[in-house]
DNA sequence: CAGCCTGTGTAAAGGTTCTGCAAAGCGGCC
DNA sequence: GGCCGCTTTGCAGAACCTTTACACAGGCTG
């Protein structure tokens, strides 16, 4: 089976070199010379895994990447000009799960592509946009709603998410980080309290059982209990 | 909240100073000098992620890694001197998650690890999580609960952490040195009972048998008794 | 065996950090 | 403007880690 990895990169005669290297390796190529071209093909969501230069001749990768996670957990590795610390520190932080300096090794990029790739495969749990369902709770992220015993719950965008993510994980705990993140789009700063607010309301609409279904677990995040 | 690395790495001095930088950027640190002890380590105790030297007095890094690969996934990036391509492959063919070349930079490690951390969290840590169970105990990571005769204990984080040790290493002593270090994520200074509060009122829990499970080694540490 | 020192058990108090939630603020959008 | 939803603020209260204090146990010494 093949995987199929997404090239973003504007050098013309690199990203050839690399496309073709990829293809001999096994891989299913696209490509894409700029930033846009580029986010839309991740978003078509026909590829496995986006290998993503920072420096595009419009807008750039780490732009790309933040708009990618907005939507995605999509697999990403950064591509940029070597010792520029910054740009990788950032993108670590806006969420790349790789980071190669230029010019590199084709094989390497390959050892790290098929890295990244196993260790999805053992996790993964697929079927993104099956509907799922947790007790009396149903997930339909096709019209992102949710269905307690069949009656639509009346959530804002931001409930929906974050009760979304509580679901995909029930029974296990999410960190507020990581909820902040995935739900919300951006890092958890002190003191923002926004989290605890939509948990707050998701309890209410989730109706105030005790025990509560949304659990805290202090100092590390919440917890959706899973009824049997 | 914190993230549990294991460090394996033979020079003492580089181990002590990532281990340092480690803890203050919130990691709970466990340490091992050789391969042997890092593979023991790594088998037996709840931690998230490993970073491991190639280069060991004992057993090489990427044996460790092989024989760690044949019972779980838990991530692993490996260490080792820049430049060795040979290294670097094969240590993505044996399963290592990532590779960064000696001498790292901190940060980086730092960002690196994040980035594994949060990939793995999302996709819902699998063979991390896998239960297990001591007696009439059992230890969910996933859930951070542990169980007895399958009735969750209501355990405080730091209780959690300091019963998870000595369940992984049960029948034999913990110094309290390492219990601090292991569960608290700090190290121990004179007059500080913070650890014997924690085993007392884990013995309350634990239901106050006679004799203790949680077994005093006067002058050295803990032990939890196994029941058959 | 008394005396001493060190290490341990534990109750209670202390203080910090985290959380729940009401209410007010703010910004976009008909 | 008025509504809606997200965010911030502020405070009260809870959870819990740590410190303090004192009693006691073990072991060593003379």
């Amino acid at each position: 089976m093949q995987n199929r990895v997404l090239l973003v990169e504007d050098d013309d005669e690199l990203r050839e070199l690399l496309g073709r290297y990829l293809s001999n390796q096994g891989f299913t190529v696209r490509e894409a010379a700029n930033g846009r071209d580029g986010l839309a093909l991740a978003l078509g969501q026909d590829c496995d895994i986006v290998v993503l230069d920072i420096m595009l001749p419009d807008i750039s990768g780490l732009e790309v990447l933040r708009e990618l996670r907005a939507e995605t957990h999509l697999p990403v590795v950064l591509l940029t000009a070597r010792g520029d610390e910054t740009d990788r520190i950032v993108g670590f932080e806006v969420g790349a799960d790789d980071y190669i300096p230029k010019p590199c090794n084709p094989r390497e990029l390959v050892a790290r592509l098929q890295a990244l790739l196993r260790r999805i495969a053992w996790d993964q749990k697929t079927e993104v946009n099956a509907a799922r369902t947790y007790g009396d709770l149903r997930v339909e992220p096709g019209h992102r709603r949710i269905y307690q015993n069949d009656v639509a719950m009346e959530l804002t965008a931001t409930e929906y998410e974050v009760l979304q993510v509580l679901l995909a994980h029930a029974g296990s705990v999410v960190r507020k980080t990581d909820l902040m993140q995935w739900a919300l789009g951006r890092r958890l700063e002190a003191y923002d309290r926004t989290l605890d607010m939509h948990i707050s309301n998701l309890r209410k609409k989730l109706g105030n059982d005790d025990p509560p279904r949304i659990e805290t677990v202090r100092g590390l995040g919440y917890s959706y209990r899973v009824p049997e």
